[in-house]
DNA sequence: CATCGTATAGTTTTT
DNA sequence: CTATACGATG
């Protein structure tokens, strides 16, 4: 089990007496690491697996790290250990001590989308703002609950009057979420936190329960998320960290990368190793990295190095316009490619933002390159998909009127908002939910009978399913919903063709199947259509992409999508000044992170990288001519390989060797 | 209620 | 420039 190890990583897993920080620079086998001290602490040591906890923030990771210890330890010896996110541990903490939280049962996640609607809306009745400050709201809230921060505090802490108005929308914010038996992503890890630190007897309970944790990428760990690993631990001690303070790129989202420093001041007794050798880059590669990140300010120092031979040297490409850049880019995997050099997936384009893809995008379609989009618009953004959540949210926790209002109409049910109005006002002024307020109403007047009997009619209905989904097959009841409603004839009226109807209708038929396969695995033997469901809001699903990754193509995502990534070629694009570093992150001042950012961009490459910039960028319709990026310059000079900056015979030679290759490619095409 | 037109904004986003 | 969102109009 330990023989594929060296020392350093050997080291970190045997050391189990105390605190331990794992400093793991890139590529450096931290996973590894993680995976086999699982295993040596149940195989070895003894450890019961029920009673550790390995935590991650992704699915992904999670899934990729349980499937890894599963194969190192015996099947049944790794009942009860839990791997999953840290979101998803909240959620399961809510889940067990939901009574005394006072939530009931089927309980509903907003996610930011729904969490704006409501915030939107708040502001909206309370200020009679046009909501366009929401976006600015949420992320206060946001960030007042990763740090910690209750409604109560807020209100008492808040100096200026707009501090006062955030923390009022606050408060009426968490009331309302509380009132629609909801939480947030947030409340995942604040709710649970606060719980601990307020209710010591639950706290040893769930003490007891995990006697060892690991957190992965622990630079990436906001204040509630460290707090409520602080408090799990206590004073026992038993954690392993890892994390690499050179790869903390979400700063902006609440991640604090000084919880790493920080771990040897609560625990002083905290053991640190740190695996410098890299199992992923050619040397050069490495040498380029360290220099780059050299410019930051470390607490303490690390230096990668890999025995994969030096490699080719990292080119630098700079092109008249976007434009060339793209086509650059995109000819030059095709001509690999066709020499057989390399497979479609083993490129990367990497990129600062999203709107960058769109041009490598088209060049690609032109030269017939299958290519991967990570990120953009993602399943659940879809309308249809929407429709479909709010459905099945509702069906498992009628007091979501956010559900129960985007979907009362949808498909239309002459429900409109003079009958939405009278409802909501009895809703409120008896307190119950929109959904609770349509059976019990019409027994009193109120409304017009026509208007309730069409609220009732919807009420009975969804019932019926309700009842469908606990006696028989969940899954029936829930297909039968879809066909009940006929939304397939709704899609066909509302899309520009049939085909694209039918592609929707097809996405919601994926939704359900999901959720068939997450009912169907039945892991730990009690996953219901609730915890179904739940697991689809957290988008613990995705079987279709492991597909799609299966596939030969091109990968195009954001220098912060491919963190955790690996590729053998490796392109990053528009190194420009206000590009790579951001614009807005100059005129913070933050360029420390931007430095990291293309340090995780250039630690993605095992073989060999390239730098694409243009000299002439069109932006919002105007051209502009921009400089290259600072961090071309703390490159080491000598490992570069310009073109486009003078040294033109090497240049016109290249120039020769791509029209070369175009002709190749014109034979191989006819 | 639907569609068309104009106004407006335009980093990153694991859950 | 282009995508999106909201408002006015039929």
């Amino acid at each position: 089990m330990l023989s594929k190890l060296n020392p350093r990583q050997k080291e970190a897993v045997k050391y189990i007496s105390g605190p331990l920080l794992v400093l793991a620079g890139a590529g450096s086998g931290k996973t590894s690491v993680i995976t086999t001290k699982i295993a040596y602490l149940v195989n070895t040591c003894g450890i019961s697996a029920k009673h550790i906890a390995a935590v991650t923030f992704t699915n992904k990771a999670a899934r990729e790290m349980k499937e890894r210890v599963t194969n190192l330890i015996k099947g049944k010896n790794a009942r009860g250990l839990i791997v999953s996110t840290f979101h998803n541990l909240g959620l399961n903490i809510i889940r067990k001590e939901r009574t005394i939280l006072g939530f009931k049962p089927g309980f509903s996640i907003f996610d930011q989308q729904d969490a704006l609607a409501l915030i939107k809306d708040l502001m909206l009745k309370d200020l009679g703002d046009d909501g366009g400050l929401a976006e600015q709201f949420q992320n206060i809230i946001s960030n007042l609950k990763n740090d910690l921060v209750t409604p109560e505090d807020a209100i008492a802490q808040a100096a200026s009057p707009q501090e006062i108005t955030v923390a009022q929308i606050y408060s009426r914010y968490q009331r309302t979420l509380k009132a629609y038996n909801a939480v947030d992503f947030d409340d995942l890890i604040m709710i649970p936190a606060l719980l601990f630190q307020n209710h010591p007897s639950i706290l040893e309970k769930w003490q007891s329960r995990v006697r060892y944790l690991l957190v992965d990428e622990y630079q990436d760990t906001n204040t509630s998320q460290y707090l409520l690993v602080k408090l799990l631990v206590g004073i026992r001690g038993a954690l392993t960290v890892v994390g690499d303070d050179d790869q903390s790129i979400y700063s902006w989202r609440g991640a604090r990368p000084e919880n790493l420093d920080e771990l040897s001041k609560d625990y002083p007794s905290l053991k640190v190793v740190k695996l410098e050798q890299n199992y992923r880059s050619a040397g050069r590669i490495l040498k380029a990295a360290n220099q780059l990140i050299a410019n930051n300010p470390h607490a303490i120092e690390k230096k990668l190095w890999s025995e994969l031979g030096y490699g080719d040297p990292i080119r630098v490409i700079k092109t008249r316009s976007e434009d060339a850049e793209a086509e650059r880019i995109a000819t030059e995997i095709l001509t690999k490619h066709l020499h057989k050099k390399a497979e479609y997936r083993d490129f990367a384009v990497l990129y600062r933002g999203n709107h960058q893809a769109k041009l490598i995008e088209l060049k690609l379609q032109a030269h017939q390159v299958p290519y991967k989009l990570s990120g953009g618009t993602s399943f659940f953004a879809r309308n249809e998909i929407k429709d479909a959540m709010a459905y099945l949210r509702l069906l498992i926790n009628p007091d979501d009127d956010n559900a129960f209002l985007r979907i009362i109409n949808v498909p239309r049910r002459e429900i409109g908002p003079s009958t939405l109005e009278g409802l909501g006002t009895y809703a409120t002024e008896r307190n119950v939910s929109l959904y609770s307020a349509c059976s019990e109403m019409g027994l009193e007047q109120g409304l017009a009978s026509p208007k309730v009997e069409k609220l009732r009619r919807f009420t009975h209905w969804l019932d019926k399913i309700s009842e469908n989904c606990e006696r028989n097959d969940p899954i029936d009841a829930i297909k039968e919903l879809f066909n009940d409603i006929d939304y397939e004839a709704w899609l066909h009226q509302h899309c520009s063709s049939p085909q694209i109807a039918e592609k929707r209708m097809a996405n919601i038929w994926f939704l359900v199947d999901s959720l068939k396969q997450s009912i169907d695995k039945d892991e730990d033997g009690e996953t219901g259509i609730k915890e179904a469901v739940t697991k689809l809001i957290l988008r613990d699903l995705m079987e279709r992409q492991e597909e799609e990754d299966e596939s030969d193509k091109v990968q195009l995502m954001t220098l912060h999508a491919a963190k955790g990534l690996e590729f053998p070629h490796v392109y990053i694009m528009g190194m420009e000044e206000e590009f790579l570093p951001h614009r807005s992150s100059i005129e913070e001042g933050n360029i420390e992170e931007e430095r990291r950012l293309a340090y995780v961009g250039i630690t993605r490459a095992k073989q060999t990288l390239a730098f694409t910039l243009a000299s002439k960028r069109k932006q919002f319709g105007e051209v502009h001519s921009s400089a290259p990026s600072r961090f071309l310059d703390e490159l080491p000079d000598e490992d570069l390989e310009w073109e486009g900056r003078g040294d033109e015979s090497k240049e016109v030679k290249q120039a020769r060797g791509r029209e070369a290759l175009a002709g190749l490619k014109n034979l191989l095409d006819s």
